[in-house]
RNA sequence: CGGGGCGUGGCUCAGCCUGGUAGAGCGCCUGGUUCGGGUCCAGGAGGCCGGAGGUUCGAAUCCUCUCGCCCCGACCA
């Protein structure tokens, strides 16, 4: 490709609508353009990109046994109505009307219609396993796009399906699924980290996210690289820091003391002198419209997910203030478990075998000391803190770090949750109908070129992986208008794609310093500088990564360049 | 949905408070100049100031409504 005849809409400055390093640039670079809120056009570098960044996905989904279909992305409500999920998706939906008034929506996921598929067609469990993916547009209304291309409303997902006859099979094809994620994202050149994730409100299902580490990135994500042990959040369970002081173990009785107007666990570290591990925090959550306290040690956050799994509820929120008044005849700042008879107690597993701690006396204004679990009051004891900073491996005690990352990939063992609503069963050996079993796996194709830009880059612009870069190498031919730097840099470009290089020919009638700028901008790899040693037949060859260069015979620039890009 | 910010040539922004003929830099076009890190000079094109209504002799500027975009939060299969 000659730059001539490539439209690659440059800016000099960052638009003002960007923040995050990754919409800057692909802004900047002239990569998108943005429609809408959440709605972008891919211009020829991002279109290039993207598809060298399927390429890749299609050949290591191939390698897995993995069959490329295509689905339909504007899907019938039956399907969705058929797995419940039209009225639990709600407003995420994007949802329309046919002429005939028929509802219908654009799949945010494929589930449902590639359940339907299977459902139509196996009929046997000879015809097990099998793995259909697909690449296609997603669309999902986000209450809030953000970010660039990384939180949008319409984008680019690769999707697969796993049926099995039996959960051992499912195992099989979520490995090898959890094994081509790795590849993939290893040949996109980034560096990423595989997490335990949330398995959702069913329980036992396995899942596991792809992360890469970037501060414009909406998970966090507890990791220990010495133990090798990394989840999400939500998951994530740790050694929580020791109490700062041992309890006093005498058996004494709860006493109620004054505190007025201290609220807070802070106001009550202040006010009392005891550590906020010393304390109880009291929280009252909803769970499926029913309420349950939540009794946390005082430095510690509830995890709303692990509250999810503890009480099984689906739906779940903070009790509002009336409520909490109702229910306990206290505002929240003085709650605790004493005397609470109407809803459950679930303590968090920190406050086992603790003595004589501090607590709301749902009384305003007054708390209880010498509360001791157990003794005092009794509570279900689950996991329902929030790892925190600070906190360490929960085998190893090796120190834990949260970090930001962005989502990348996510495999998932579904089990039988659309083969049983839908109704997917197959024939066993016996004759017998057996619901088939399924896993879901999900890469989103834009983040993978967004996280690249997040990582590698400076402040003169992107510096893409070689294998997804939207071309490979730039010939820069100091000046365009002395015949023979013109010619040497026609030459080049014929030996780069003879050697099967993407190369780029910066054919433009710029000054050098322009399209030094414009190269390093867009992110390419690798640039051939032809200018003032051509007489001696010698030209530059720049790694965009580092922009360390090296003088190379011009003879040899291509197979130089190849070389780089293989090792 | 709650809170905040912003809409002025393609891009970045000034002008708005205190109403009076719409500006700068970059980009674009023409001519010249220059040619290894976003050359320099001269000339030129391009904007009914997001939209609607109102106040006023007069509105980019003041008021009301509305649309859009961004950020924080809520939400997130």
């Amino acid at each position: 490709m000659f730059w001539s005849q490539l439209y690659v809409p440059t800016l000099r400055e960052n638009p003002a609508e960007a923040e995050v390093v990754s919409h800057q640039l692909l802004l900047r670079a002239g990569y998108v353009r943005q429609l809408a809120a959440g709605i972008y056009s891919y211009l020829p570098l991002a279109q290039r990109s993207l598809l060298k960044i399927q390429q890749i996905i299609r050949e290591e989904m191939d390698a897995i046994g993995g069959q490329e279909m295509l689905l339909p992305a504007l899907n019938p409500a039956e399907v969705w109505k058929e797995s419940g999920r039209w009225d639990v998706m709600g407003d995420n939906m994007f949802r329309l009307k046919d002429r005939f008034g028929r509802e219908l929506c654009l799949g945010m996921t494929h589930e449902e219609v590639m359940t339907s598929l299977a459902r139509g067609e196996v009929r046997s469990y000879k015809q097990l396993p099998q793995i259909w993916y697909q690449i296609q547009t997603k669309f999902r209304d986000e209450p809030r796009p953000k970010s660039g291309l990384l939180r949008v409303r319409q984008f680019l997902m690769k999707d697969s399906y796993s049926f099995d006859l039996l959960p051992a099979g499912l195992d099989v094809s979520y490995e090898k699924h959890r094994v081509a994620y790795n590849k993939i994202f290893e040949r996109c050149g980034l560096k990423f980290i595989a997490v335990e994730a949330h398995s959702g409100a069913m329980g036992g299902s396995q899942s596991h996210e792809f992360m890469v580490e970037s501060n414009a990135g909406e998970d966090l994500v507890a990791v220990c690289e010495s133990a090798g042990y990394g989840a999400n959040l939500e998951k994530a369970v740790s050694r929580p820091v020791a109490p700062a002081t041992a309890d006093d173990e005498t058996a004494l009785e709860p006493e109620e003391f004054s505190t007025p107007n201290q609220k807070t666990i802070a106001e009550l570290v202040a006010f009392t002198g005891v550590a906020a591990t010393g304390l109880i925090k009291s929280v009252v959550y909803v769970g499926d419209e029913k309420p349950y306290l939540c009794l946390l040690r005082g430095d510690h956050q509830l995890s709303e997910t692990k509250f999810s799994s503890a009480t099984g509820a689906v739906e779940v929120r903070p009790a509002h203030p009336a409520e909490i008044q109702d229910w306990f005849g206290a505002a929240p700042g003085s709650l605790g478990p004493a005397g609470v008879k109407n809803m459950p107690i679930l303590a968090d597993l920190t406050l086992e075998g603790r003595h004589n701690l501090i607590t709301g006396a749902n009384k305003d204004d007054f708390h209880l000391r010498n509360v001791t679990p157990g003794e005092d009051f009794t509570a279900a004891f689950h996991d329902l803190r929030q790892v925190a900073e600070g906190d360490t491996h929960l085998e190893t005690g090796a120190p834990l770090k949260i970090v930001k990352t962005v989502e990348i990939g996510h495999i998932f063992k579904l089990g039988y949750k659309y083969s049983e609503s839908m109704g997917l069963k197959v024939s066993d050996q016996d004759g017998k109908e057996v619901t088939v079993i399924m896993g879901s796996y999900g890469i989103g194709v834009e983040r993978i070129l967004c996280a690249a830009i997040e990582l590698f880059h400076d402040e003169n612009g992107m510096s893409m992986p070689a294998s997804i870069a939207p071309f490979q190498v730039v010939i820069t031919p100091a000046s365009y208008l002395d015949p023979a730097v013109k010619a040497a840099g026609e030459q080049l470009y014929k030996e780069c794609k003879a050697l099967g290089l993407d190369a780029l020919l910066d054919d433009r009638d710029e000054r050098p310093g322009m399209k030094f700028k414009d190269a390093e901008l867009i992110g390419i790899p690798y640039r051939i500088t032809i200018g003032k040693k051509l007489p001696n037949g010698i030209v530059e060859v720049q790694t965009r990564r580092g922009r360390t260069s090296a003088d190379v015979a011009i003879s040899e620039a291509a197979a130089h360049v190849a070389q780089l890009i293989r090792v």
